[in-house]
DNA sequence: GCCAACGTTGGC
DNA sequence: GCCAACGTTGGC
């Protein structure tokens, strides 16, 4: 299973919003950048991700999985951008934010810090288990 | 609210 | 196919 980081402004898609979506999920629609979309694209059901606070909060505040491969996004007219549908599985405990990722040496070549502005990032298992272990969550 | 970083667009 | 201009993201 391989992992992600997806990152929403709270006033546009709240973690909350992605809560009340329940178990069915919700689109994760609105990407407009290649690269985001090439790594939805790459996921399949079932894969987790990390759902990131950007902006307000700036901290990783719960755990998502996929329900749906990339499809069709709905909110575009261009059958170009696609997107996946993610239901929230899991809070964070202790959100982890921005500040305390830079300050983690374990987490220094994670995208969240080094590709700041990429909005659907690759996590490795290593990153994966900091970031949970930091956030307060068991395996 | 500012600005740096970076992706995209469009003229040549 | 290069590159300048422009727009957007997101941290501060």
């Amino acid at each position: 299973m391989a992992y992600w980081l997806f990152k929403s402004e709270p006033d546009s898609w709240s973690w909350d919003d992605q809560k009340a979506a329940g178990a069915k999920g919700a689109e994760w629609s609105g990407v407009r950048n290649y690269q985001a979309r090439n790594n939805m694209r790459a996921m399949k059901v079932g894969d987790r991700g990390f759902f990131y606070h950007s902006n307000e909060g700036k901290a990783v505040v719960g755990i998502v999985e996929v329900v749906k491969t990339a499809h069709h996004d709905s909110t575009a007219d261009d059958p170009a951008w696609e997107c996946v549908d993610l239901k929230a599985v899991e809070d964070m405990p202790n959100p982890v934010t921005l500040a305390d990722a830079k300050a983690n040496q374990k987490l220094e070549g994670m995208a969240l810090v080094s590709k700041s502005r990429l909005s659907v990032q690759p996590v490795t298992d290593d990153e994966w288990a900091e970031v949970r272990r930091m956030g307060g969550l068991k395996d």
